[in-house]
DNA sequence: CCTACCGATCGGTAGG
DNA sequence: CCTACCGATCGGTAGG
C-alpha cells in the first residue's frame, strides 16, 4: 500500500518534469498532468499540496546534485587544470543523469515564489563561485589565460548546460566521453598543434 | 497621427519583449502588458491581432538578424579560423544589440503554433549548419581539432547565447571586446603557452 | 481517487 | 482607446 503510493508519487514527479520541460511550467496545467497519468486533476492533490511544490522538488533536487558533485571535487587537492577537468566530468554526470530535470532546473526556476526564489538564486551563485575559484587558482598559478573570469565561468557553464538538449542516453557517446571532449575543447581550444 | 500610432506599436513591442523575457510568454497576460503601458487590455487589440503575433515578431525578427550576419560572413572568402572569429563577432553583435529579444528568441520559441513553429525550427537548423560548415572547413584543412562537430557547434552556440543574460550596454566591455575574448577562448582554450 | 464545484483569470470581441 | 462582457480554463477545495 505504501509502496503503491510512492510509485504514484514518483510517476507524478517524472511526468511533471517531462511536461514542464516540453511546454514550460506556466503552460502546463494540472489537468494536463493528470491526463498524462490517467487520473482526474483533483486526485493529484492527495499526493501533493500545490503545482509549485513539483517545481520546487525538481529545482532543489538538481541543486543538491550539483552541490554533491562540487563537494566531491573540492575534497581533492589537485592542480587547477586537472581539477577543472574533474569538475566538468562531474557536472556532465549530473546533467546527463536526468536531462529532463536539468532542462527544468535551467529554464523554469524563475517561476518559483519567494522565499524559494531567492534561495535558489543564491545556490546558483554559490555554484558559480566554486567554478570561478578553480579558474582563479589556475590563473594565479599561470596555468590559465583568463582576461575576464565572469565571462569565462558563464561561457563554461552554458557550454555544459546545453547538454540536456543534446544528450541521448541511447546515443553512441557516453557521459565520460562527452566530458573529455568538452574538457579538451575548453582547455585546449579548437586550433590544432600547440 | 500615423506617427503616434507607430510609436505606440513600438512601445507595445518593446514592453512585450521585456515582460516575455522576465516572466516568460505563457506567464505574461495581455492585462499585464496593458497595465505596464498604462492602457486597458482590450485596447491592445487595436494595435495587434493576437498575443502570439507579438511572439512571432520577436522570434522571426531575431532570426532575420542572424541570417543577415551569416550572409555578411559568407560573402567573404576567408580561412576557417578567421571566418569563425568573424562569425562570432557578428553573432555577438546581434545578441548584444537586443538582449531582451535574444532571451525571448532563445527560450520562448516553443510557444509558437504551427506552421510558425516548424518554420522557426528549420531556420535555427539552417543557422547551425552555417556554423558547422565553418567548423568542417577548418577541420578538413587541418586547422581545427574537432572530434564531434555537432557537440562543438552546440557548445559554441550556447557559449555565445548566454550573453543576453550577462551583457550590460553600460558595462565596461564593448561587444567587440567580448567577441574577441570569446573567440580567443574558443580557438585557443584556457591553457597558457602553446 | 472520484464528482462537483469555487472564485479568479485568461485571450479576445462587440460596440461605441 | 474605453466599458462591458464572452466562453474557456486555471489552481485548488469539499466531501465522499
Amino acid at each position: 500500500m505504501a509502496e503503491l503510493l510512492t510509485e504514484r508519487k514518483t510517476q507524478i514527479a517524472e511526468k511533471a518534469t517531462l511536461l514542464f520541460k516540453e511546454r514550460g511550467y506556466a503552460a502546463t496545467s494540472m489537468r494536463d498532468l493528470a491526463a498524462a497519468i490517467g487520473i482526474e486533476a483533483a486526485s493529484l492533490y492527495s499526493h501533493l499540496r500545490s503545482k509549485e511544490e513539483l517545481l520546487q522538488r525538481i529545482c532543489f533536487g538538481m541543486a543538491e546534485a550539483f552541490f554533491t558533485a562540487r563537494d566531491q571535487v573540492n575534497s581533492l587537492q589537485l592542480p587547477a587544470p586537472i581539477k577543472l577537468r574533474l569538475a566538468i566530468e562531474k557536472h556532465v554526470e549530473v546533467v546527463t543523469n536526468d536531462v529532463n530535470a536539468s532542462a527544468v532546473f535551467l529554464h523554469e526556476w524563475r517561476h518559483l515564489s519567494e522565499p524559494e526564489l531567492s534561495i535558489f538564486k543564491s545556490m546558483r551563485r554559490e555554484y558559480e563561485e566554486y567554478l570561478t575559484a578553480i579558474l582563479q587558482e589556475g590563473k594565479a598559478a599561470g596555468q590559465f589565460n583568463i582576461p575576464n573570469e565572469k565571462l569565462t565561468v558563464l561561457t563554461l557553464l552554458s557550454s555544459l548546460n546545453w547538454l540536456y538538449d543534446w544528450y541521448r542516453p541511447d546515443g553512441n557517446l557516453q557521459p565520460h566521453e562527452i566530458a573529455m571532449q568538452l574538457a579538451d575543447q575548453v582547455l585546449n581550444g579548437l586550433i590544432t598543434n600547440k
